[in-house]
DNA sequence: AACCAGGACACAA
DNA sequence: TTGTGTCATGGT
């Protein structure tokens, strides 16, 4: 209830400017895979690594804005994924109409590294959930339960994703509160997991893909889908492949018109035909379908 | 106003 | 191994 705000000493800002090919930052950002991105005017900011950070892009330029005062940029340069070669990754798509049309209409779409922990909870509260809903939740968690972190004058009260530590110490009915429904307990028993070292997720990182899907999936609330989530879009496993409804319904229509397939025949097809890189073309699809029914809500 | 959403789980057949 | 009900919440 501190009457004095402290706010007054001012922040250090730091800018820099990155130049890129094949990039399309607004497709990226608002692409479903991560979910704490917000756009005014063109500019997107959210908390990445703990800093507040705001980027613009321009053509090939995207200007990065952030409050940390340190010269290292790796933190950003990692979580873009900025030098990852997009035109490689797409020669290795099969070379089919949908793909094409998929890749064609959102040139310059990637996939991000993002934090393992942040996209793990993300997406374990994102089952059955419309993905304007999963982005109010998280907000709410990370208002009620995330450390503040500075931000510049006129930019308002921000806070990084909560840790492991801190969600354990909440209570189910503070997590339903952020509006998780039955998805509070999964969340607050996975947490429980990570934060006394049961499971590490730091160490997934330098296994096998199997190996890796196998322990997240050990995690209450945690099953294929939300698993290939977190081991595409947190680790970067480029082959791990993500089928919810969409894809689901997508694969269903565009490969295998008029025939009903089987769970099984839907894996085998999704782990054969699309290649090394298929956890992208994933990406795509998904977000074709829904660029195609919605009409991107683009921020400009 | 119904229908459905970046699912997982226990349980049935 | 595949099918069904259940779990919350609120957008469209």
């Amino acid at each position: 209830m501190g009457i004095a705000s402290t706010d007054a000493e001012s922040v250090a800002l730091t800018e820099k400017s990155f130049s890129v090919s094949d990039y399309d930052l607004a497709a990226t950002l608002s692409s479903g895979q991560a979910f704490r991105w917000s756009c005014q005017q063109g500019a997107w900011s959210s908390v990445v690594a703990g800093r507040w950070v705001q980027l613009i892009q321009n053509g090939d330029t995207i200007s990065a804005l952030t409050t940390a005062r340190d010269s290292n940029w790796n933190w950003l340069e990692d979580y873009l994924q900025l030098n990852v070669n997009l035109p490689e990754i797409i020669r290795t798509f099969p070379k089919d109409a949908v793909l094409t049309e998929a890749v064609k209409s959102s040139n310059g779409l990637r996939l991000l590294k993002q934090n393992h922990w942040e996209c793990l909870a993300s997406f374990i509260l994102s089952s059955t959930k419309q993905i304007v809903q999963i982005q109010h939740c998280v907000e709410l968690l990370c208002q009620r339960f995330g450390e503040r972190v500075p931000t510049p004058e006129g930019v308002g009260i921000c806070h990084a994703f909560p840790t492991a530590q801190r969600l354990t110490q909440a209570s189910e009915a503070e997590l339903r509160a952020c509006k998780l429904g039955f998805r509070a307990p999964y969340l607050l028993k996975s947490a429980q997991q990570i934060a006394q070292g049961n499971l590490r997720l730091d160490l997934l990182q330098s296994g096998s893909l199997e190996e890796a899907r196998l322990q997240l999936m050990t995690l209450p609330g945690v099953g294929p889908k939300i698993a290939d989530c977190v081991l595409l879009f947190a680790y970067g496993f480029p082959r791990a492949f993500p089928v919810d409804v969409w894809i689901y319904k997508a694969i269903q229509q565009l490969y295998f018109p008029n025939r009903r397939v089987s769970n099984q025949r839907m894996q085998k097809f999704t782990e054969s035909y699309f290649g090394s890189n298929s956890g992208y073309a994933q990406q795509y699809i998904f977000h074709y379908m829904r660029t195609k029914i919605r009409r991107t809500q683009q921020c400009k």
